[in-house]
This record gives C-alpha cells, sequence and structure tokens, in this order.
DNA sequence: TTGTATGCGTTATCAA
DNA sequence: TTGATAACGCATACAA
C-alpha cells in the first residue's frame, strides 16, 4: 500500500490540513513543522495521488484553441485532431473549445481573443502570425494569468511553442534536396506563402544552412512570395521556370502544394523535378505517389493536438512538462514509407461488442 | 457541471447503488429499471470519471516489464526511459516493475514470467525473441487473464505491439540506400544481428522490396549474421569486402553499429561507404557527425516507454486505445538533422523555486 | 499557527 | 430487486 496523506499527518504528529499547506506550500506553517512533515514525506516516500488531488479540487481544465479559417487540409487536419484529442480528454475533466478566425484579419482574431476569458479557461493555444495586434493580445492575456502556447508558428511572447523546429526543418529539407540532386550543378527554388511568417523565414534559413555549406554547387534562388493565391503561384512558378533554365529542385516551405503539383503537371514537368514541401496531406500523398512531389517534410496532426491539451493542462497546473514527450518529430515521408492511412471505417469496439 | 451518477439516480428516479449496477452491469437489476437509467444517462449525458472510480475502486496498475540484460546502448536506453515513464505515472496509481532476463536463455525467461503474477499485475510487456518457450508462457499468461504486450520485436500471440513497423523501416532503408546511391550500379551489403528473429526478417524483407522495385541497378548481397559478437562482425564485413569488390552501401538491420563503425575506421573505410543502421545510440550519434554513418533509422525509446504503459492500463481497462497516438514513428536520422540531446543537466524547478 | 469536518464522483457493503 | 451509507485520497471552509 502506498502511504496517504494520512499517513504523513500521523508520522509528522500533525493533522492533514497541515500536511496539505505543507505539500502546497501555502502558507501560515512553522518551519519546524515544515521540516517535520517533508521529514515524514520522504522517510514514507510518498507520491501524491494525482487524480485524487483532482477529483477533490473539482478542477476542470477549460481550454480555448484558436485557428485561422483557412480551408488548408493541414489545418483541417490539425482541426479534427483538436476535437478529437479534446473529446478523449474528456474523461480526464479537459474542455476544449475551438474558434476559427478570419485569416487575414488580425483585428477579429484580437476580437475573438478579448472576448476569451468567458468562463474559467485555464489556457489558450493559438496559431496565427505575429502582428503587433496579436502581440498585444497575447500579452493582455498572460497579464490575466491565462498561459498562450503558440501553435504550429512560434510567438515570441508566448508561454510554450507546439510545433516543429522550423529550423531544423529547413536543414532536413536541405540535406535531402542536396542529396537527391547529387549536389549539382543546378539551380533550387524556393517558394513560401508569406516570406514574414516566422516559420518561413526559420525554415529557409536552415535550409540555406545546409546548401551553402553542403553543396555549393547547387544555387538556391530567392525566395518567391505566393500568399496563399493559385494564381499567384502559377505565375510565379512560370515566369521563374522560364528565367532561370537549370532549375532541378523546388522547395515549397508551407501552403500551396495543391496548386504547385498542378502547375507542374499542366507544365508537362511532374516528376522531372525534386519536388520537396511540408505537410502530408491527402493531395500531397497522391502526389507523392504519383512521383509529382519527391519528399514530404510532415508534422503529426494528432500529436501537436495531444500536446497542446498536455502543455496547457501542465501550465494551468504549474507542473514542469515532459520536453521529450512535447517535442514535435520532424518526420520525412517519400514514396516508399507513405504511413498507413488510419482506417477510421473500421468497426469499432461497440460493433464487436454487440 | 458535468453530470454525475447523482443525477442520474435522480433523473432515473433510482438509487446510487442501482445506477451503479447498471454501469457496471451487475446482476440483480429489473430489465425496467435497467432501461429507465439507461435512459437517463444518454439523456443526462453522462460519461463515467474514470479517476474517481479507480479512486474507490482502490484500483492500482502494477505493470511488469523484461527486457534482455544485454549491454546495448539501445536496450539501456529503453530501460532509462521506462523507468522515467514509470517514475511519471506513478501520480495516476500505476506502478512499474522492471525485470532483466539473460538474453540468450530462453529458459531464465519463463522461470521469471512463471513467477510474475506476484501480487495483482494487471499486464505485462516483453521484448524477448519468438522460442517455443516464450510462446507457452504468454499464453499461460493471457490464460490468466493478463495481457501481454511485445516490445520493439513483435510477437505473434500477444495482445499489442509496441514498436516501428519493421518492413516499413526496411523500405525506408531501401530508398535511402537506392538514392544516396543515386541508383547504381554497385553493390549492397546487408548485415543483421540474428537473421532468426522477427524484426530482422521483416526489415530485410522490406528493404529488398525497394531494392528491387526501384534500384535495379543495386545488387543486394546475403544477408550475413553477426551475433552479436564484435570478433564475427569484424570477420564477416572483411571476408566480404575482399570477395565483393563493387561494395558500395551497408546496412546494418540491427545491433553491433559500434563493432561496424570501428571495422570500417580500421579498413579506413570510413566516409567512403553508405552505411544506413538502426537506432541513434549515443556512439552511432558521432559516427553520423564523423561521417562514417551516412543514415540512421530510429524510433524514439520514451515514446515506447510510454506507449507500453498506455496501452497495457488501456488492456487492463478493457478500454480502446488511440491507435494514432501508439503508432511508434519511424524517423530518419542524417547528420544535418540530429536532434538535440535532452539537457539533463539544466537546473530543475525546485533550483528556481529556491 | 493548527485542527475538524465535509465534499469531490464512484464503488461496495450491508440491510431492507 | 433495491436503497442507505461508508469508504477511496485529497482539498478546503471554518473553527479553534
Amino acid at each position: 500500500m502506498r502511504p496517504t496523506v494520512i499517513d504523513i499527518a500521523r508520522e509528522a504528529g500533525v493533522s492533514l490540513a497541515t500536511v496539505d499547506r505543507v505539500l502546497n506550500a501555502r502558507p501560515g506553517v512553522r518551519d519546524k513543522t515544515i521540516r517535520a512533515v517533508n521529514e515524514a514525506i520522504v522517510k514514507l516516500g510518498y507520491v501524491r495521488d494525482l487524480t485524487a488531488a483532482n477529483l477533490a479540487r473539482g478542477r476542470s481544465y477549460r481550454v480555448a484553441v484558436l485557428l485561422p479559417d483557412t480551408e488548408s487540409q493541414f489545418i483541417q487536419s490539425l482541426a479534427d485532431a483538436l476535437t478529437e484529442a479534446g473529446s478523449a480528454a474528456a474523461t480526464s475533466r479537459t474542455e476544449l473549445k475551438l474558434h476559427r478566425f478570419p485569416a487575414e484579419d488580425p483585428h477579429a482574431l484580437a476580437a475573438v481573443l478579448s472576448t476569451l476569458p468567458d468562463r474559467d479557461t485555464v489556457g489558450v493555444a493559438l496559431m496565427a502570425p505575429e502582428t503587433p495586434v496579436v502581440r498585444d493580445a497575447v500579452r493582455s492575456l498572460r497579464a490575466k494569468g491565462i498561459p498562450v502556447v503558440a501553435l504550429v508558428s512560434d510567438l515570441p511572447n508566448a508561454d510554450h511553442f507546439v510545433g516543429i523546429d522550423n529550423r531544423a526543418a529547413g536543414r532536413t529539407a536541405g540535406v535531402m534536396m542536396g542529396r537527391f540532386l547529387g549536389g549539382g550543378p543546378g539551380q533550387v527554388m524556393v517558394l513560401g506563402q508569406s516570406l514574414l511568417a516566422r516559420d518561413m523565414i526559420e525554415r529557409r534559413r536552415g535550409f540555406d544552412e545546409v546548401m551553402q555549406r553542403d553543396f555549393p554547387g547547387l544555387e538556391v534562388l530567392q525566395s518567391l512570395e505566393t500568399h496563399g493565391s493559385p494564381a499567384t503561384m502559377r505565375q510565379v512558378v512560370a515566369e521563374m521556370l522560364a528565367n532561370a533554365p537549370h532549375v532541378r529542385g523546388i522547395y515549397a516551405m508551407g501552403g500551396g502544394s495543391r496548386t504547385l503539383t498542378q502547375t507542374l503537371d499542366d507544365m508537362g514537368l511532374s516528376g522531372k523535378l525534386t519536388v520537396i514541401c511540408h505537410e502530408l496531406t491527402p493531395h500531397v500523398r497522391t502526389a507523392l505517389e504519383r512521383g509529382s512531389i519527391t519528399a514530404v517534410i510532415t508534422q503529426n496532426t494528432g500529436h501537436l493536438a495531444r500536446s497542446t491539451l498536455r502543455v496547457l493542462r501542465a501550465k494551468a497546473d504549474n507542473q514542469p512538462l515532459d520536453e521529450g514527450q512535447e517535442q514535435i518529430r520532424i518526420e520525412i515521408v517519400l514514396r516508399e514509407n507513405i504511413p498507413p492511412l488510419p482506417d477510421s471505417t473500421r468497426p469499432s469496439l461497440d460493433d464487436k461488442v454487440a
């Protein structure tokens, strides 16, 4: 039997309440008493039963997540993963509220954020570009004691960042590109939705780092901005390919993979270039199978979602987090190692039981 | 506020005890009453608070994990991860007992297994080759209602397998090898500790699959067995390299990476061959940095450990598991994307508080 | 500065 | 077949 607070109280010769005060570092206990209790704790090897503690506290974790309302498949998948993680976490008294906001309107986001501490929200997760408005909103939340987690793209004044190390992701893209092109010679195109977003900047930096150091024979062209617009993407790619005759690879740092492969298809270039992009969405999957995309750097949305919830809970409880568990891994997917789709159509447990 | 058993009781016009009986499918309740309670449950959207239930039951999860006592760095790392995950899980009434057994002696393992249900062990995780003795032991445990989880290497009659898809891992190794060698021509050596182990067989199969289909210009030589003996490894590699003059790559399917790189160093071949191996141990790390290993296929031991505990708990509770979360990812590590070491030397929270 | 008593949501014992 | 009621380990309002 594991020792309980009662055992500690008896051993230390004090009451339950005093043990609790020491355990939770509450004021109003004599140093001598504190020591006595602590000695009893180590002597008996007490570890607090968190589940019982939470039950007694009647604590529930109301958590808000804000996502842009882009119809990007990645964001959609993330939203799904969050909803699922949310309902799975319901068993552990965690409730998740998912908000969407107009992607290009930082003020709309700020508006949502300001109305946010509606009840007893214990934490907020946020996927948004770093604008002054967002910065202020985050600061004000934190001032209220509400922890803020940056999702996918880092925010400098957030309590925590849930997402991959984008610099390392860029480096990884670099190695793959360099290796697959056999070191050169040739030119490499780089595309990004918005070159101001923090994650894009870091990916580019990591990419350049490796290309310059390890593959000097390959010339990396200037980043091109697509603004998430298919038309711009088409135009930009066509222009570049016309002007730079030695392009052998394309690194699409984020977004628009669907348009990109279509454009390449239309130009009859599918399969002739080494194309590396991010996020294994359904479209990217098939492009990978067809050979129009060579490699994908991806992050698991399920992991992102679960980590977000765990981190927010830990922050709310002021508890340390398991860094190892919360580190989102960079996954490399090639045609030959595409992970199987989770079969959501298989008979559920209920079916079996029934 | 979430509804509780009390709300259900009131709604259905029965007592707490009756609700409990229905909830836990205990006998001695009239059909009509059962229906009334169930209606109240769906009407109020009741979900049982598992933590409270476990508290009342006084339930604790005593779990046993059995690992071979090899001094392999991978297994050592796994053991550490398990111990850590175990102490982290102590807060949630989960207790882990780690056993080591002589690697080459299946009977010793069986002996440990038979003494195992010492108290109220709710589950067993096991990393062991598939021998008749092991098969029987697993069967007998399962017959007693104790779920058994196979760790790292699959066991056909286990309840669950915690580890990577080894076939896919072999395929991944294949792509990397093929791509990095530019498709050929050349020869590729394959090494394995024991060619009988299930994981080795599957890796080889996946590797061949890709090499044959996508890189016919590369000749894959017969697998060589090293039996975990440094001497054998040296001899086998030296012989092979002497006989096969066009070897450009080596796929080390498991174990002995340390000896392999030393052998290559001694022969002055370090950095001249494309070497792919498994598990990012400290030695492999430095070999990767030095360039004597090209790529590593690895699985995160922290993830393995946590998944093991989660799965055993879920099985013990007869609860469904989150397949997505329990799928162990295959990670590809190259010199340029070596993950940072977790700094276990940084000041702990206690230090900050003090 | 310390202690008593009660409740959190569920299970389980005993009596009706 | 059903219902009171006392646990489980911990937190906390209130009293001392």
